[in-house]
DNA sequence: TGTCAATAATTAACACGTTAATCATTCTCG
DNA sequence: CGAGAATGATTAACGTGTTAATTATTGACA
């Protein structure tokens, strides 16, 4: 009984081999070597999607914000309380339009980003040394043009 | 301005060109088609999959049922409860070991499941007609022998 | 200009994801 | 046999996913 640790496809019937199903298992296995670096930084994957996401944009609002970060604007509702009672973000009614809210970080939320980044990197490098890099581009390439034909399809 | 319903990608850094955002991007496109049917039957996502796994595997125990749904043991000890309540699964503890939990699907969930399966086939043909019969083929294949290689490597 | 539709954000309610801790049963081995 | 480790399942606590409803503000246009 060796490779124990694998999960059983092929010993149950065809529904391992379904398109949802392997993007679950993929992302799974991806993330669990990201998460306890994020857990001793104190911050969630989510969380740390938003962040890198306000050090590339600042000033975005809360739907560009969610979109680019892959989240719901009421996940996203939560968790912006919770990183500004932390100090890690700044929020601000826009002046050109009261219904939007603008977000920035904060000098500690930039800090955190210069620590967590360099971890993060090195991460996806080990992942690209075990699966390879050309591998790994040639996944995330078909995995827009999936992407884009769904998006194009419409219903 | 055309396709403005896409995601942005593009529009920020290279923040969206990593993998585990766009497994999770495909992953959500992809979802979106089910969800509604499902929804239509009062079931989960990850409910449908429990019943699914139960379908084509009776008598499995919670330990092997959750890792074939790929489910955390705690998710899956909440569900079932739910399950058991609206009267889909029957649960019994194992004779030869009094630590293992024994499920199945009752009369009804069996019915369900006649019930839902077209459905599901039908959706999934669709996703086919659009992306490709072969380029999903090629997909899950690259990403079991992302998920073995990365099973492999262990840490 | 004043009313109604549209948009941005939030809140509410319920289900799942994740980690840690706990409980019960079985296994191991002195 | 019996004490303690190992295993299977559950509970607890907190954060996120998802849908629907609500609030505040802006826009459209009769």
């Amino acid at each position: 009984m060796a490779h124990s640790s694998q999960t059983d496809r092929a010993s149950l019937g065809a529904t391992g081999r379904s398109l949802p199903i392997a993007l679950l298992r993929v992302r799974e296995k991806v993330m669990e070597r990201f998460r306890p670096m994020l857990q001793r930084h104190g911050v969630t994957e989510q969380q740390w999607r938003v962040l890198r996401v306000l050090g590339e944009a600042p000033d975005i609002d809360m739907s560009a914000l969610a979109k680019a970060a892959n989240l719901l604007p009421p996940s996203l509702s939560r968790m912006t309380k919770g990183l500004e009672e932390r100090g890690l973000i700044s929020t601000t009614r826009a002046s050109d339009d009261g219904r939007r809210t603008s977000l920035r970080l904060t000098a500690s939320g930039a800090t955190l980003i210069t620590q967590v980044t360099p971890e993060s990197t090195a991460i996806s490098a080990e992942i690209e040394a075990i699966v390879g890099r050309s591998e790994i581009q040639a996944l995330i390439d078909q995995l827009e043009r999936v992407l884009d034909a769904l998006d194009k399809a419409k219903a």
